[in-house]
RNA sequence: GGGCGUAUAGCUCAGCGGAAGAGCGCUUGACUCACAUUCAAGAGGCCGUUGGUUCGACACCAACUACGCCCACCA
């Protein structure tokens, strides 16, 4: 690249690692800063350390930036904590994964050398995640980071573990949990994905055993058969009224089943005869504690069938089903077989098809807790943003089942309970026993299960901050002012921490969850490892800088919706860095001899322009922000930016700067520069590096963007009027460029330019006379009185009260000159039919607000007015 | 079976109870002394369908259609 063109074209990774290194050693991210500052605060939702950061974090983590350095600018005292999360089976699956590569499982290494493993694993992989954050922009508070399985959330664990224990919400019992066959653990209700698939209802004869025939039953899992304690019916069906009570034979094993009557049983599915399995469906497993049916195992924890299974022990479930249906069908007790599409629940991580079975865990009671949660929520402590997640947040909430949190894992947070040996007490204590209570024995086991990941995380927003100790920060920063996280995760990890902070806390954990979508691929699907459609977004901010990540992960979002990545977004992000780089460049060359406050200022109805427009934007963005549309935000600052500032002020400017007089040229100077720099504190929290970095450059105070003030419009200068009288003019350049270019007179070439209006809008010509000669590269400019005469051979335009005339003798093409003038008023025509049509409206006039009223009449007469001059002007060529 | 979302320019998407917006793409012109990662001008929309509320609806309400997502104990 040629020494000239580099020198125009901003080069993000020149900038970016030295900034950050400069605002994280002088402490800028610490939560002292603003230390008498309202406090502000938000914890990280911690990132998995199973692997690297893909495009959803980088959004989430964005987001969560944007919100911190603004409400940092705007003084308040922030806290963003940063933070990691273990990740239980995830993490321990990868490490297996590992193990497996060098031909070893853990079972070879044991517990201890597993987790010593697991924990280097961890290391590897927080440093590289961190890095990620770091170079992403992030300014959280490192000195502040946590690890969910660091010594103080352990901690945590333990004190609510306990505590809910002793108030009896944590209990232990054998109940029917999901059994992931191939991660061998449990995992909840909602790690299970339900899929529809194509399946076969099987329709087998269980004959009575007193010989009268048969009863037929459905079910799609005749691989369950063994375990069968019952069948059941509705008791209203008059199909089987008389067999309640009767008992039926297992044909393929000859065991006797009672026919019980259970509301539960769909007269209009399948015969209205269902084989009831309590130790593997969980519909059949409440049938079961209903009718106190004997509970029969017989599928392992392998997924294999068992002992229990008789002879088709030692087979997979697959090969017991076909087994069986076999044996059905050579006994000639298979009825039929139907297709049936039905959903098969799966493991969330693996895909394997969960085995629902019955087996002692550890469950948190949820109704108590739910109420609360649901409390704060429907009474607007806590709220969602966009609200619609309300209602998916509450409709879980008052449908929740208990949660089973003990995993047979070895990764993770161990249940602090421990049995012992000697008398068989169960031990729950926050501190390691050593002995038993009861009997005073020292053999001690500990329970090997440890907890679910979420049951940490859930407490991530309090344990954080210190607690079960009451630190100054718990204090200060609890509750927390929002969380940003995607919709995907409300269930797994919002709803947790409602809960649990309202139980621990007795207060809710934050004030705001304001939820976002997830990044999709250009096409529209879900980013994945399995499609390898994935974008690393460390590979973008090599290429195309943070900033420019950040800025088109930003703008185009609406709160909760997904977001499409589009590489063509990013250059036009990259496009809008190297506008504002090359905005900066230019001031910095006419700032050379600038000193602030040496002439007194002579604002000209530019001036006053764009610093009006500065402080709408700035209103905007601000309330934009405080609403959470932070693409909006965004958008406003790119536009007044590029159209505003850099197309129009920045051009008006240089004739002054060029030409002017010292005085003119230091206005010209100061406005630039404080527009300028407004610009940049404006945009920093979306685009920290760039906006850093061209602060610096320009006349500043303070020693960081970081912590200047963020821009609001209060107490800045008002000029409505002005601004609105900027616009005709720039109305008024458009509409003779718009000429010029219709008639092929390009800009290169100076043109005369004729304005007749009443003098008022005279004086207002020439008080923009200047812009007019450079922006619309007029050769003269000459103001006539209203009513003035077309010069022959030219071309006219009419903005608001103003007839522009060209004079283009000898260019003009008459005929384009008429269509372009019959188009404008066709234009002006349709909106005459509409606008008199609404005034001639009895009802409008009479409901409709003054002040619009007022404003269709006089956007009426303005349309007349142009009308009748456009027309005018048409006669002159017919 | 419930719940939710989306439907706006060729594409991707913002937006809004009082004259349809952006980016990209397209057409035409310009290497204009910050920037061709640029500038200027322009073409392009019954704002999914049908009703309703309203002086006024692309926006609010209802129904419908299409697509997508979530939840659910469909043997």
């Amino acid at each position: 690249m040629a020494e000239e063109q580099r020198a125009a074209t901003y080069q993000p990774q020149e900038v970016e690692e030295k900034w950050y290194k400069i605002w994280e050693e002088n402490g800028y991210f610490s939560s002292e800063i603003n230390a008498d500052g309202e406090p502000f605060c938000i914890v990280m939702p911690p990132p998995n350390v199973t692997g690297q950061l893909h495009m959803g974090h980088a959004l989430d983590q964005t987001l969560q930036d944007v919100l911190t350095r603004w409400r940092r600018m705007q003084g308040r005292r922030t806290l963003w904590l940063p933070g990691t999360d273990h990740a239980g089976i995830a993490t321990q699956a990868k490490v297996e994964e590992a193990l497996a590569k060098e031909g070893i499982s853990k079972y070879d290494i044991g517990r201890e050398a597993f987790l010593e493993r697991t924990w280097e694993w961890k290391d590897t992989y927080h440093a590289r995640i961190t890095k990620q954050v770091r170079k992403l922009g992030c300014s959280c508070d490192w000195e502040k980071e946590r690890f969910t399985l660091d010594e103080g959330c352990s901690r945590a664990v333990r004190e609510v573990f306990c505590e809910l224990y002793d108030k009896g919400l944590i209990y232990r019992g054998s109940y029917i949990v999901n059994w992931c066959s191939h991660c061998q653990t449990t995992i909840s209700d909602i790690e299970v994905e339900h899929k529809d698939h194509e399946g076969h209802l099987w329709h087998l004869r269980y004959p009575y055993t007193d010989g009268s025939g048969y009863i037929v039953v459905a079910t799609t899992r005749p691989e369950t058969i063994p375990g069968d304690t019952a069948v059941a019916v509705n008791p209203n069906d008059p199909r089987y009224a008389d067999k309640i009570g009767k008992t039926v034979t297992i044909p393929v094993n000859g065991r006797e089943l009672p026919i019980i009557a259970d509301e539960y049983c769909d007269m209009e599915f399948g015969t209205g005869a269902v084989k009831i399995t309590p130790c593997h469906d969980p519909n059949d497993f409440d049938i079961g504690q209903r009718h106190k049916l004997e509970q029969l195992n017989v599928i392992g924890r392998d997924g294999k069938m068992n002992e229990a299974a008789g002879k088709y022990a030692g087979m997979t479930t697959a090969e017991c089903r076909e087994a069986i249906i076999k044996d059905f069908t050579d006994m000639g007790m298979l009825e039929k077989i139907t297709e049936i599409n039905h959903s098969v629940g799966e493991c969330y991580r693996c895909g394997t098809v969960v085995e629902p079975l019955v087996s002692p865990q550890w469950f948190v009671k949820m109704l108590p807790l739910a109420k609360p949660a649901i409390d704060k929520v429907n009474d607007g402590t806590i709220r969602f943003v966009p609200e619609r997640f309300t209602k998916t947040y509450i409709g879980w909430m008052e449908n929740i089942r208990d949660w089973c949190i003990s995993r047979q894992l070895w990764w993770g947070h161990r249940i602090p309970v421990w049995y012992c040996a000697d008398c068989g007490e169960t031990i729950v204590a926050k501190d390691d026993p050593t002995c038993c209570p009861k009997c005073g024995g020292a053999h001690l086991d500990q329970d090997p299960d440890v907890l679910d990941t979420w049951f940490s995380s859930g407490l991530w927003p309090f344990s954080t901050l210190g607690w079960p100790d009451q630190t100054q920060l718990l204090k200060d920063f609890y509750p927390t002012s929002v969380l940003v996280t995607g919709y995907d995760i409300i269930f797994f990890w919002v709803a947790r921490m409602i809960f649990s902070g309202l139980e621990q806390m007795d207060e809710h954990p934050f004030d705001d969850v304001f939820i976002h979508g997830i990044v999709r691929d250009e096409l529209g699907r879900k980013m994945s490892k399995s499609l390898g459609n994935g974008v690393d977004p460390l590979e973008i901010i090599a290429q195309y800088g943070a900033d420019s990540l950040r800025f088109m992960l930003m703008t185009g979002i609406a709160p909760g919706n997904d977001t499409r990545f589009k590489p063509e977004r990013l250059e036009g992000a990259r496009n809008f860095l190297n506008k504002l780089f090359n905005a900066t460049r230019f001031a910095l060359m006419n700032l050379e001899d600038y000193e602030e406050g040496r002439y007194p200022l002579q604002l000209t109805l530019a001036d006053k322009w764009i610093l009006e427009r500065l402080r709408i934007t700035a209103i905007g963005v601000n309330e934009n922000m405080e609403k959470y549309e932070l693409g909006e935000a965004a958008r406003m600052i790119y536009d007044f930016s590029w159209d505003e500032f850099c197309d129009w002020y920045v051009e008006i400017a240089k004739a002054r700067l060029y030409r002017g007089t010292p005085e003119e040229r230091h206005t010209a100077q100061t406005v630039l520069a404080t527009v300028l720099s407004h610009i940049m504190e404006l945009l920093h929290p979306f685009t920290p590096f760039v906006t850093e970095d061209l602060w610096q450059k320009l006349p500043h105070n303070g020693e960081t963007i970081m912590l200047a003030k963020y821009p609001n419009g209060v107490g800045m200068d008002a000029y409505e009027e002005e601004a609105q009288q900027m616009q005709q003019i720039m109305d008024c350049i458009r509409a003779i460029r718009n000429i010029r270019a219709e008639m092929g007179v390009q800009l290169g070439k100076k043109a005369d330019v004729i304005f007749a209006a009443e003098p008022q809008l005279l004086d207002l010509v020439k008080t923009g006379e200047s812009y007019i000669m450079s922006l619309a590269s007029a050769a003269s400019v000459t103001l006539e009185a209203a009513g003035f005469a077309a010069p022959a051979q030219s071309a006219k335009a009419h903005v608001r009260g103003i007839d522009i005339f060209l004079p283009l003798a000898g260019v003009i093409d008459i005929d384009k000159e008429i269509a372009r003038i019959e188009k404008e008023i066709a234009a002006c025509d349709a909106d005459i039919a509409r606008l008199s049509g609404k005034l001639n409206n009895e009802s409008f006039i009479g409901k409709a607000p003054a002040a619009v009223v007022e404003k269709e009449r006089n956007r009426l007469k303005e349309c007349e007015d142009k009308r009748v001059s456009l027309v005018e002007h048409l006669q002159l060529f017919k």
